[in-house]
RNA sequence: UGGGGGAUCGUCUAGCGGUAGGACGCCAGCCUUUGGAGCUGGCUACCUAGGUUCGAUUCCUAGUCCCCCAGCCA
């Protein structure tokens, strides 16, 4: 398979690196990268863009592969759930490993063997402290650590000790394998990092063929250097791990060297990313597992209706640098209606229905309408929808009292409905207890059809509506920013719970749809016209859909509103 | 107060000694049978102070501020 290379839409810091690397023929002039996910929870909006960077870089060079390799050095949290899930939204989001797919926990044989090589070499030890002992010889940020009393063992015990641990004959928490490097070092990471510790504990994939598990900075590394990876490509906090990364290579004496490169990972305002609070989420039932839409996870945002191509236009856009980044939800945004105006076809639906009555059209007649599916695209053709003397709009749409600039639905007003005709509101019935407008009473001029004599008549404003009589039944959710404040914001002694936005989903279990959407498949995209882009969801039953608000249409009236009603 | 990083429009991001550019956003207007889309115009930035230089966002010096690190997590 020879697939001519993409070129590079921008380029960025990393990018140059690589380009530089291969112009001088470093890694014999090869580029591999990687994408490590541990399978430990679900993929969101942040490991999108590591995925686009390192497949994107991979694919742009020739010969360039990047692997899918799970980094499960720890069996206590990971899950095969997860690997599956993983896969499905890598390949959803447009990338493809080719065979190059792999395990950490493969490598545990050969992880095992450099361990031993680094005992010989002097350069690592069987430690028997506590964990609490080991932190306090560990020193401080400011303060040197002090050598454990066990890191003179000999080459000889430590080679049987480590021997002993892989046999399973201490229990966890006793003994652990360290590198001997420098416990004054300066930076922390060198002062003798721990490689194994024991865990009696079944792996997803070895299941009980190991009861010591390799540390991340030794696994991660000599991973790399395993498959060969060119480019090691990981996030700022690993920055200070990078000399200890180098360190493992180097007296593992592995044949390829691996070169680490940091970047700063993704932040979004009004939503959070960190493993430990979508956790929480899910777990305290905050919201409606993985894939709840108000979720910035892979699977919560394609439920939602994000597509793949805007995800990756949005991780082309917001580039790739080193300064800590906070992107606004708004690009994003931005990014799926750019996606969505061109390709999702336009259908009527009434969110909040207000029954309206055309008192001079007659009773029984249906007329089908012609309606345009995409004006972004004639090739989407057009379609039938009918129109009756009983009709709905949305409540949004009439003011009994309009206010300035308020260009539809009044008494006495006139507007059009989009695609039929021009209508006239002379009359709104109210409950009589409540008081509130039950219905609209309204005429239509027949000269205004849609394409007829009239047709062209200017009027301030066109609405949506459906015909009672052959609307289906939805269910429609609505969603808002998961957060009030941006996470940053939040003081770290405070419940950032707290901050959760309560409106963040809104229900509205009686909406009409016109009824050609009657059979639409959960996962299809359209757009509602003037309000947004929906989804139709999983829980779609035959006659009760269920959509979601992908994002709102722009919408110049509610900024007009908002500006006039000052709070 | 140790070490490692980073500071450019409101937000991302370009710049590699020679007029600070792009995207989103925002503002104004045009257009419109979606107050959508589209189109036009506009808005706002080099952390500070010195120095080198004909010329500094870029190089040097000294500061300031922000982020990360004291897991047997990754």
């Amino acid at each position: 398979m020879s697939t001519a290379p993409e070129p590079p839409v921008r380029s960025d810091f990393i990018r140059e690196i690589v380009a530089a690397d291969r112009a001088a023929g470093k890694h014999g002039g090869r580029v591999v990268t990687r994408f490590p996910p541990e399978p430990n929870g679900y993929l969101h909006i942040g490991h999108a863009k590591s995925i686009c960077l390192n497949f994107g870089i991979a694919n742009e060079q020739p010969g360039g592969i990047c692997h899918l390799r799970m980094d499960d050095t720890n069996p206590t949290t990971e899950d095969p759930e997860y690997v599956q899930a993983i896969q499905e939204d890598v390949r959803w989001l447009g990338f493809d490993w080719r065979d190059k797919m792999f395990f950490a926990s493969d490598y545990f044989e050969r992880l095992y063997d450099f361990a031993v090589v680094l005992i010989k070499k002097g350069l690592a030890y069987v430690d028997s402290l506590t964990a609490d002992e080991m932190r306090r010889y560990r020193g401080t940020l400011t303060e040197p650590g002090q050598p454990s009393p066990h890191r003179t063992r000999s080459i000889e015990e430590n080679l049987d000790l480590f021997r002993r641990m892989r046999a399973g004959e201490f229990a966890d928490g006793t003994h652990v394998l360290r590198a001997k490097i420098d416990m004054a070092s300066p930076n922390i990471n060198l002062r003798d990092p721990v490689l194994y510790r024991i865990r009696h504990v079944a792996h997803y994939r070895t299941g009980t063929s190991w009861c010591m598990y390799p540390s991340y900075d030794f696994a991660h590394p000599l991973s790399d250097a395993i498959e060969g990876i060119t480019h090691s490509i990981c996030t700022l906090e690993f920055e200070d791990h990078r000399p200890l990364y180098d360190w493992v290579v180097e007296q593992c004496e592995t044949p390829r060297r691996p070169q680490q490169i940091e970047f700063a990972r993704l932040n979004v305002t009004f939503t959070v990313m960190s493993k430990r609070k979508l956790l929480d989420l899910v777990e305290r039932k905050l919201v409606n597992g993985w894939d709840d839409p108000r979720l910035p996870t892979l699977k919560g945002l394609r439920r939602r209706g994000f597509t793949p191509e805007a995800l990756r236009a949005f991780c082309e856009a917001i580039g790739v640098a080193k300064r800590d980044a906070t992107v606004e939800m708004q690009l994003l945004e931005h990014f799926v209606r750019e996606d969505l105006n061109k390709r999702a076809p336009r259908v009527m639906a009434v969110l909040r229905p207000l029954r309206l009555v055309i008192e001079n059209y007659p009773d029984g007649q249906v007329e089908q309408l012609e309606a345009v599916n995409n004006p972004e695209d004639a090739s989407a053709g057009t379609r039938r929808i009918p129109f009756s003397r009983v009709l709905y709009i949305d409540q949004e749409d009439f003011k009994e009292d309009p206010p300035k600039q308020f260009f539809r639905l009044a008494p006495g007003r006139e507007v059009r409905l989009r695609y039929a005709y021009i209508i006239t509101c002379i009359g709104v019935v109210k409950d009589p207890n409540t008081g509130e407008i039950t219905e609209l009473r309204c005429t239509y001029d027949p000269e205004t059809k849609s394409g007829g004599a009239q047709a062209q008549r200017k009027v301030k404003a066109t609405i949506h509506w459906v015909s009672a009589a052959h609307a289906v039944d939805a269910e429609i959710r609505l969603y808002e920013n998961l957060l009030l404040t941006d996470p940053a914001k939040i003081p770290a002694d405070q419940d950032w719970t707290q901050h959760l936005n309560p409106r963040s989903l809104e229900r509205l279990p009686s909406c009409k749809v016109e009824p050609g959407l009657a059979s639409i498949a959960p996962g299809t995209s359209v757009q509602f016209e003037r309000v947004g882009y929906f989804c139709a969801d999983p829980d779609s039953k035959p006659n009760q859909l269920v959509f979601n608000r992908t994002v709102t249409l722009k919408d110049a009236w509610a900024k007009l509103e908002k500006a006039q009603t000052p709070r």
